[in-house]
DNA sequence: AATCATCCCAACCGCACCAGA
DNA sequence: GTCTGGTGCGGTTGGGATGAT
């Protein structure tokens, strides 16, 4: 046969190919080649003549859906939400590689969570997704002083801000501190497991920013994955500040009950209470 | 009850890599 | 060296389920 003759006949039989969600008999069929065989020679399925479908799509029916010990059905938990972050922060978008470290999850699983979390994110943030770049972020031609966190004795009355964030684990007062790129911020001071360097536009706020990977906390605390994220303000935003821009702010009198939206936080873990701080 | 928006998931597609002929 | 088939991976899509209005 020669190559062309041969490509017709390729197409002829990928045209017969069976394509569209799997019936209860073909898993079977599936099933049982590979209890015989193991997982493997996927294409020996089609050229046996057992089913319609193309190794690739064999292939796929049994890493995804007929593995044992799949957690099908189930969803994500806080723990592997936290996992699949951590990891994607570090491997990028190597879903495979993210899976092996998730008992039971595909990398077809943590490939839809991660894009379903993304789209979450890019709802609540629209302007974010329109342009991820950071050179929309204005400049400042000043710095607030610093007012970074103190965990002082009093904290307790401090965490009046705390209400504003719903269930949101921010425990600490809002403040206004310098970021290296010379623009003021607001510092969420422990929010854990925010994506790092999370471009962010709130709508309806006058403030424009990112997350940044941040961990002043975590050695001093003992609080692993805790960290602060700060949100650079836009002039706007400051100027409807008070004269005080050049210290503390009061924050909280410029952000709407609902802010920050609390699905954006969702996979922050409770933190401990402020008394067992040291 | 109907409509719309969003979420979730299964499956497909295109590409890259590898091994064997 | 190169062609071919098999396999694996990441991106994308389509449709059903669910929730909101």
């Amino acid at each position: 046969m020669d190559g062309k003759r041969r490509m017709m006949a390729h197409d002829d039989e990928l045209r017969d190919m069976k394509k569209g969600p799997w019936k209860f008999e073909e898993d079977q069929v599936l099933i049982s080649h590979v209890k015989k065989y193991g997982p493997r020679d996927w294409s020996s399925i089609r050229s046996k003549g057992l089913l319609r479908r193309t190794g690739k799509s064999c292939r796929l029916r049994w890493v995804n859906k007929l593995r044992p010990h799949l957690k099908t059905g189930l969803k994500f938990s806080p723990e592997e939400e936290r996992t699949v972050i951590d990891l994607q922060a570090q491997f990028g978008n190597k879903w495979a590689k993210i899976a092996t470290h998730l008992a039971g999850r595909t990398d077809n699983d943590v490939k839809n969570f991660w894009s379903s979390r993304q789209k979450r994110l890019a709802r609540i943030l629209p302007s974010s997704t329109a342009s991820s770049s950071t050179s929309q972020i204005p400049t400042f031609d000043f710095l607030p002083s610093v007012k970074a966190p103190e965990l002082s004795q009093s904290r307790e009355e401090e965490f009046g801000a705390k209400s504003q964030f719903g269930e949101v684990a921010c425990t600490s007062p809002i403040s206004v501190v310098p970021v290296e790129q010379q623009q003021p911020c607001i510092s969420f001071p422990q929010f854990s497991l925010l994506q790092p360097d999370y471009p962010l536009l709130l709508e309806g706020h006058d403030f424009i920013g990112r997350f940044e990977a941040p961990s002043f906390l975590d050695d001093e605390l003992g609080h692993s994955a805790l960290g602060t994220a700060q949100v650079p303000i836009a002039p706007s935003f400051q100027a409807s500040g008070t004269s005080e821009s050049h210290s503390e702010m009061d924050i909280n009198s410029l952000i709407d009950d609902d802010f920050p939206p609390i699905d954006l936080f969702d996979v922050i873990e409770p933190l401990p209470s402020p008394s067992h701080w040291s």
